[in-house]
DNA sequence: ATATAATATAAAAACGATTATATATGCTTT
DNA sequence: AAAGCATATATAATCGTTTTTATATTATAT
C-alpha cells in the first residue's frame, strides 16, 4: 500500500483511513498516539492531525480528553449508511445520465473493462489484492457518476462509499460472484435509461445487506 | 459567541468556522498560522489540528505545502448545496414524519416557538444578534428532522445546513420577513402529511436562490 | 469491610523550536 | 532588456518536550 504522497502527514492519513477500512485496525480499537507513533513512523503532532481529520469524516471516535478509537461498527450503522449511499448515488446518477457526454461514456467503459480484469483475476489468482480491486470497484461506481457536475456531492458519495465497503470488508469475505450485476449497470447507464440503471444500483447496494443478517 | 468547550482545540475549532460562517473570514482569504496564532489565542499545533479538521469538512482549502485559505465561494457551489440540502432534508423528513412520536411534536412545537420569537425580536432590535437567530432556525430545521432515526444523516444534514447559512449570510443581508413558511412548515409536519412538507421545504430553501441571482 | 480521599501513573493536550519548502528578490548572462 | 539562475526570506511541515487531565491504586477513616 504504497504512498507517494507528497506530505508526510497527507501519506499517514491515507495509510491509516486504508487499514480502517480494510479492517487492518479493528473497529473500538484504542488509537493510542505512542503505539502509533512506532507504527507509522510520525510524530505525536501529525498523528493528532491526521486523526483529526479522521474523526470529522468519521472514521475515528474523538472522546474528548480520552483519546481516539476507531469508529465502531452497528447494524443500525451500516443500514443508514446504505441507504445514504443509494440516495446519494442514484441521484447523482441521474444527474450523470442526463448530463454525461461521449467523454464520460468512454471512461466509464475503460472503467468497467478494468473492474472486469480485476473479477477475473481476484477469482483465479486468491491471492490479488484487495485493494486494487477496491480500487477498480470505486473508480467504477465514480465513473457513473462524474458527470453529475457536483463536486459537493462526488466529495460526499466518495466518503459514504469508503464507509460501505468497510462494512463490505469487514462482514463478507468477498465472494468473487458478483454475476453480472455491474455489466447491466453499465449496459442501462449507456442506454441512458435512468429508472432501470437506479433499480439495478439499489439491488447491487442492497444485496450485501442480505449478508449482513447472517454475520451480525 | 462564548465558548465553553472542555479543550482549546474544541474552542477554537467552533470560533473560527463560526467566523468563516458568519463572513468574519472572508472566501479566499489567506490563513497565515503566525496570524491566527495571535488572532485567536492558540499554538500553531492547535491551529493545524483545527484547520485539517475545517478543511474535511469544507469551510477550508488547503492547498499542500502553501498553507490554508477559507473556502471560496461560487454560484455554482452554492446551487450543489442547495440541491444536496433539498435531498437530504427531504428524504430526513420523510422517514422524521413517519416515525416521530409525541416527544418529537413536543420538541418541534418548543423549536418553533423559539424560533419564532427570535424571528420578531430581530424585526423590531436591529441589534439583536445574527448568532441567536441562526441557533433557532438551524434547531428547528433539526428538530423537523430529529425522529428520521440515522445519526449520519443528521451529521451530513448539519454540515450541508451550515455551508448553505454560510452563503445566506455572505449573500442576502437577513430581510426578516420570513412569512409565514416555518409556521407552515410546522403545520405539515405535525399533520404527517410528508408530501406538503416536502414541498414547503423545497421552496423555503430555494427561496434564497432567487435572491442570489441578483447577487452574483 | 466499604467508602472516600490522597497519591501515583499513564496518556492526551498544548506548546515552542527546528527543518523543509516555496516564492520572492536580485544578480548574472546573452 | 529579458530570461534564467542563485540566493534570501517567509511560511508551512514536522518534531520533541512540557503541561494538563483522567484514571488506577493505595491508604485511611468510619
Amino acid at each position: 500500500m504504497e504512498n507517494n504522497s507528497s506530505t508526510v502527514g497527507q501519506s499517514t492519513f491515507h495509510t491509516i483511513k486504508e487499514d480502517i477500512i480494510f479492517g487492518v485496525l479493528k473497529p473500538g480499537l484504542k488509537l493510542k498516539l505512542s503505539v502509533l507513533k512506532d507504527q507509522y513512523n510520525a510524530s505525536v503532532s501529525i498523528l493528532r492531525e491526521t486523526l483529526n481529520r479522521l474523526a470529522s469524516e468519521g472514521f475515528v471516535e474523538a472522546k474528548d480528553q480520552r483519546g481516539f478509537y476507531v469508529a465502531t461498527t452497528s447494524k443500525e450503522d451500516f443500514i443508514e449508511i446504505a441507504n445514504l449511499r443509494i440516495l446519494l448515488e442514484s441521484y447523482a446518477l441521474e444527474l450523470s445520465i442526463n448530463n454525461g457526454d461521449s467523454e464520460w461514456e468512454g471512461n466509464l467503459v475503460a472503467a468497467h473493462h478494468k473492474l472486469s480484469l480485476a473479477e477475473k483475476a481476484i477469482q483465479t489468482d486468491h491471492y490479488f489484492e484487495k485493494n486494487i480491486w477496491k480500487k477498480c470497484d470505486h473508480d467504477f461506481h465514480e465513473a457513473l457518476i462524474q458527470a453529475c457536475d457536483s463536486k459537493n456531492l462526488l466529495k460526499l458519495h466518495s466518503t459514504l462509499y469508503d464507509k460501505y465497503f468497510r462494512y463490505e470488508m469487514l462482514l463478507l469475505t468477498f465472494q468473487g460472484k458478483e454475476d453480472t450485476e455491474h455489466q447491466d449497470l453499465l449496459n442501462a447507464a449507456l442506454n441512458r435509461d435512468v429508472k432501470l440503471a437506479q433499480k439495478l444500483l439499489k439491488n447491487h447496494i442492497e444485496s450485501a445487506e442480505t449478508y449482513l443478517m447472517h454475520a451480525y
